[in-house]
DNA sequence: AAATCGGGGTT
DNA sequence: AACCCAGATTT
């Protein structure tokens, strides 16, 4: 018997479940109900790499604060950034608002996985997704849920990169005529919910007797990824100016990491050992201790410091209320807490 | 194909 | 400490 014929009543029976358990969530609707492609776009990108949990109340504020495409579309690109602190992966941000420009210009969205996939931030997954909930297009949406339940249902041994392929192509086999986009979020719900990375209960999946991990006794083992390697250390220097209760804040160049968002004055971060610590500018400098800061490919320790100082400092920068401001990137904001003796402000 | 790009929850 | 999360873009 073929793997395809193995997955026949795949699509049916996934629907059936989802019908009973699917999770309520702030970007959905009602089975049933048309969903707006301005809410399932935004969703789909704050939810790249992040949480549910964590993306939620964010998703909550933009569209309160901006609710069609075409508000968003007319947002200065500073309050963006400053409402998208502490999402992270801030390209995302950027993008955002460039496509938000692009799709009021051209009088909404592309309603096809094709065109979709040509506007900036958005990628084969979330192409398909929007294409498949939004407007019913028969396209796949495979993200890292999906991986781990083929993975699983298949029992790929292979070398990753290889067998991720292969999954993609038969999922795309899989998806129905009626309902892509529902079959979308049900595979997504069920490795959120039931078919979770550590440890899998299988005993309320509704695929389980056509599990081939199951069928071997240890899901749990997939999917079988390649090591990753050890992060790095990377040390610099956070300088905090402070002048009548305020502090100093400088906008970080375009691009790169963090790039766009506001910030404390920094030197490059280098990796091996602590750098000498040469203040931007001769003060009363204090050493107010560290800050252990986790990125995706290297882990920071930033030594914060602060002075008073009677005048503005060289450059561009603005002052800020440390109490107020919430438009700093998080290690800024801790850098911050350690300055003022409070506490990081989340939403 | 590999590197870059955040932050936080789970185990 | 390791793993992962509704991945995309650049090198």
């Amino acid at each position: 018997m073929t793997r395809r014929s193995d997955f026949r009543e795949l699509p049916a029976r996934l629907l059936a479940w989802f019908d009973r358990h699917a999770r309520v969530l702030p970007w959905r609707a009602p089975i049933g109900v048309a969903r707006d492609p301005y809410r399932v776009w935004l969703a789909e990108i704050m939810l790249q790499q992040t949480t549910v949990p964590h993306a939620a109340p964010y998703f909550q504020a933009f569209t309160q604060r901006w609710p069609r495409v075409e508000d968003l579309a007319a947002a200065p690109e500073e309050d963006v950034m400053r409402a998208w602190a502490g999402l992270g992966y801030y390209a995302r941000a950027r993008n955002l608002l460039k496509c938000a420009r692009e799709v009021a210009a051209r009088g909404g969205f592309p309603g096809t996985s094709a065109g979709l996939r040509e506007l900036p931030g958005i990628g084969p997954y979330t192409a398909g997704a929007i294409a498949a909930i939004a407007f019913g297009e028969r396209s796949a949406a495979v993200d890292g849920n999906v991986d781990r339940v083929f993975a699983r249902l298949m029992a790929l041994k292979g070398e990753w990169a290889e067998e991720k392929k292969r999954l993609a192509a038969e999922v795309a086999r899989l998806v129905p005529d009626e309902r892509p986009g529902d079959f979308a979020e049900a595979l997504m719900d069920l490795g959120a919910t039931i078919c979770t990375p550590a440890a899998p209960n299988c005993m309320i999946c509704p695929l389980t007797d056509m599990c081939a991990a199951r069928a071997e006794g240890a899901p749990e083992r997939y999917p079988v990824k390649p090591p990753k390697v050890a992060k790095p250390v990377r040390y610099g220097h956070a300088w905090v100016y402070r002048r009548r209760g305020k502090v100093w804040l400088v906008r970080r160049p375009p691009e790169g990491l963090l790039g766009g968002m506001l910030a404390l004055p920094s030197a490059v971060w280098q990796e091996g050992e602590a750098p000498e610590a040469v203040p931007p500018s001769k003060a009363d400098w204090q050493a107010l201790g560290e800050v252990r800061h986790v990125f995706t490919h290297f882990t920071l320790r930033l030594s914060v410091w602060q002075a008073e100082t009677p005048r503005n400092p060289a450059g561009e920068g603005m002052w800020a209320d440390p109490e107020e401001e919430t438009g700093l990137p998080t290690v800024f904001a801790k850098a911050l807490a350690l300055a003022t003796g409070g506490k990081v402000r989340r939403r």
